[in-house]
Order: structure tokens, then sequence, then C-alpha cells
DNA sequence: GCGGCTATTTTTATATACAAAATGTCGAGT
DNA sequence: ACTCGACATTTTGTATATAAAAATAGCCGC
């Protein structure tokens, strides 16, 4: 079986179809993989070095992750993009993680608390672009801006909820990384996640939920108005 | 292929997979698929007559949506149940069906309106048991319940935040089945079902929310309070 | 010259065969 | 008698082969 036994150990999945599914995840939120291309399963195949039939399951899971779309009897294709569903997206982000977050902080947990300073920390001292000059995209960013945004609402007590908001966040991460990166340079999200970080811990909750969907929606809009990004009709 | 090709006719999906992911998954939902037990994919296969490929892909399926547990390099198994779990589904089903309803409502589309009064009507005249003397189970009334539900919250502008509805109504499903049948038949849900409607078409928003939460609650505590149900641990 | 039909090719979906891992069993050693 | 470990068995996961469906191309009739 093993014809790449090395991939297996170096991510610590222990069948071929899951680390397919973090592979192809990967790409699929990497923008390496355009939206609307088709999956076909031989040239996947070849390209990521394995058969069908681990393939086609790792598929399946994606599928239900918004990220791949089930056509049936004609395969897969990379799920597609639009402006209104990047409004949907966000729009229901902005309602689940407010529950989350108002949930969090209410159990106001000491576990919660450090938890989210310690992801804070890690985050702001990550610079987001590997360049001073130009923008240079810093891989170590991207997990740790996850990292922090899932601390403020870990503590909300519903499994449930974390999942969904997961999964609406890889689908806010899968729009940023088509969008172009240069509008990001320019922001302070820096400055954002620091007064999210002081509301949440101070326990204003009102100002803390305001200033998080702000958050979401100023990214969203900076991505809609990406000329070219919904190009096609 | 088509050893039994008269089942795709008959529920009309396209291929086995999605045929067998229907099948399982009205299995799991009936409470015929016990949890905690053995998915073994040999049984499974001689069981529904089908082969290891299309089974494992509808098993993946179904992981997503939390009906299975996949254990890696040992299988899958049913989903298990507990009574927190159940108190999480049901506290993140107040949350986000109070979002969905409220975002129904303040929309207000002439269409949700005339879908909703058909769907509860359609409900309404369904008796919730075969029998006037002991409760024995309408297999109609359970997709118009749903149906009405689903009516309710349909108008809140988000795919996502409807699918995750559906998928915590599936799981509800799933622990209102294992429960014992009898608590059931005691209850006014007829009643509440009226007055939730009378609130939502009235506008009423606070109440409506009140009435929704207070029908899942009830249910949940139902439920929670069967003996027998987490015997185990 | 063009539209629709059939034949061919390509691709998807499924069955089967096989390899690796897990589980269960039996016996040796303490 | 009990524990630990090697062996056999079972089961999972993957590869390959095959059948059905879709896509494509070619052909004939109009």
């Amino acid at each position: 079986m093993a014809r790449t036994p090395a991939l297996a150990a170096v991510n610590g999945a222990a069948t071929r179809a899951t680390s397919l599914y973090d592979q192809l995840r990967a790409d699929l939120l990497g923008g390496v993989l355009e939206p609307g291309s088709k999956l076909a399963i031989e040239a996947l195949a070849e390209r990521y070095a394995s058969s069908a039939t681990p393939l086609r399951e790792a598929l399946n899971r994606l599928v239900s992750d918004g990220l791949v779309e089930r056509r049936e009897q004609r395969g897969f294709v990379v799920a597609g993009i639009s402006a209104q569903d990047l409004a949907e997206i966000t729009q229901t982000r902005c309602w689940l993680e407010t529950i989350a977050l108002r949930e969090s902080m209410a159990a106001h947990s000491t576990l919660w608390e450090e938890a989210l300073v310690l992801a804070h920390h890690r985050l702001a001292r990550t610079p987001r672009s590997l360049s001073d000059s130009r923008f240079e995209d810093n891989p170590e960013w991207e997990p740790l801006h996850r990292a922090f945004h899932r601390a403020l609402i870990s503590g909300c007590g519903s499994r449930w909820l974390l999942s969904f908001c997961e999964q609406l966040a890889d689908q806010h991460h899968r729009y940023r990384r088509l969008s172009a990166p240069r509008a990001f340079a320019k922001r302070g999200v820096k400055t954002e996640h620091q007064q999210l970080l002081e509301a949440a811990l101070a326990g204003r909750a009102d100002e803390a939920v305001a200033l998080l969907c702000q958050h979401f929606e100023r990214t969203a809009r900076i991505i809609r108005d990406d000329p070219g990004l919904f190009a096609v009709a």
C-alpha cells in the first residue's frame, strides 16, 4: 500500500483518505484549486500520488464542509463563489459568533481568559507580512489568527456552535485568500484585535460583539470590492 | 453493476452511494441502528446489498452530519448519545432558530407566510398516532412536522443557517425516536404549533421565539427524563 | 450548411482483490 | 494462576479492474 509512507508520518494522519482530506482542504482554502474548476479523479490521483478510492472519500468529506460540490454522476468541482454567498457567510458568521462570544464572556472561565490572552499574545508578536516594504504573506500568521478567533468563542459551551463557526471561518478564509492580498496590508487589523481583546477581558460584551462584527464586515467589504473576483456571470 | 437497479429508481438517487446514504440516514434517525454500535463494513454491505466502496462513501458523509463517528483504522460506529450532548444540541438549536425565526419574521415575505400556513395546515390535519387508544407512530407525521419547523425559519435569508438548523433538527429527531414514544402522546404539541403559527403570523416575534424555545426544551426534558436512555456508563 | 442522431471516447461509480493494521487466542514464563 | 508476548484471525483501508453513464466526435439526412 504505502507508496508514499512518509506522508502519513509527516502530518500524523493515520489513513490516506484523511491525509488527502487535509491536503485538499489546505489547497482549497489556500486558493490553489480555483472555484468552479473540475476535480477529475484521475488527475487528482496522479497529483496527490494516490488512488481513486481514498480520494473519493476525501472529496465526500469536503462536500459536507462546503468546499467542494458534488454533481451526481459527473464528479466533483471546487465550490463556487459569489458576492451573494460571501454576504450570507458574513451575515451568518456575525450572528453565530455574536452568540458564541456573549456566552463565552458570560461563562467567564479562568481557562478561557488565559487561553485568550495567550492566543492574542502569539498573534500580536507575529508580523502579518514577511517583508516591511511590500506584502509577503507570513504563513505563520493565519493559523494564529484562527486560533485567536477560536479562543474568543471557545468558552461558549457548545461544540456544535463551535464547529459551525469553524466552518464559516473556513469559508471566509477561502474568500480572503482568493482576493488580492494587497488590501490587507493597509488595515489596522492589529489594533482591531487589540481592542477586541480588551473589551472581551473587561466584560464589555456589547462593545466586543460590535467590534467583532465590524471586523468581519470590514473584511467582507474589501473582498467584495476586489475587482475581478466575481468577474464571471 | 446494477444488482438492485430498482432501488435507485425508487428513491430517485442517481448513485448507489447516495442511495445508501439516504437509507443509512433514515435508519440512524429512526433508531434502527443503536448508538455506539459498530458499523462493520461487511455486515452492512450484506444488509444493504452493496459493496464496500459506496458504503464507505456514505459513511464518510454521515460522519460530517454527526450521525456516525469515525475511528481511524478501526472503522465506524453509530454516534453516541449523552444527556450532555442532548443539552448542547437543544441549547444550540434554540440559539440558532431564535435568530432564524426573528429574521424570517422581519423579512416577512408573502411567500414565506403562505408556505408557513400551508405547512401548518398539512401538519394539523395529520394525526400524530394511527390509533386513538394507544400510541402508534404515524409515519406521515414526522416529515410534516419537520416541514413546518423548516417553514418557520425558511425566510431567514441564510442557506448556511438553514443547513445548521437542519442538522440540529436531525439530531433532535434521533433522540426523540430513541426515547420511549409513550410520553409524546399526552402532550399538547398540536396546541403549541397552533400558538406558534399565530404568533409568527401576527408578527409577535418575542412571543414566537419564546414558544419555539419552550417547544424544544420541553421535548428535550421529556427525553432526558426517560429512564434507561442514558443507562450505560 | 446545419441539426439531430448514433458511435466512440472519456470519466464516473462500483465491485473485487489485496495489504496492513487491529483484535483475539493460545501458550510460555514467572 | 496470572501476565506478557508471539501467532492466527478478522477487519479496515487501498489499489486495481470493470461496468455504466456522460461527453465528445463523427455521420447522415434534410
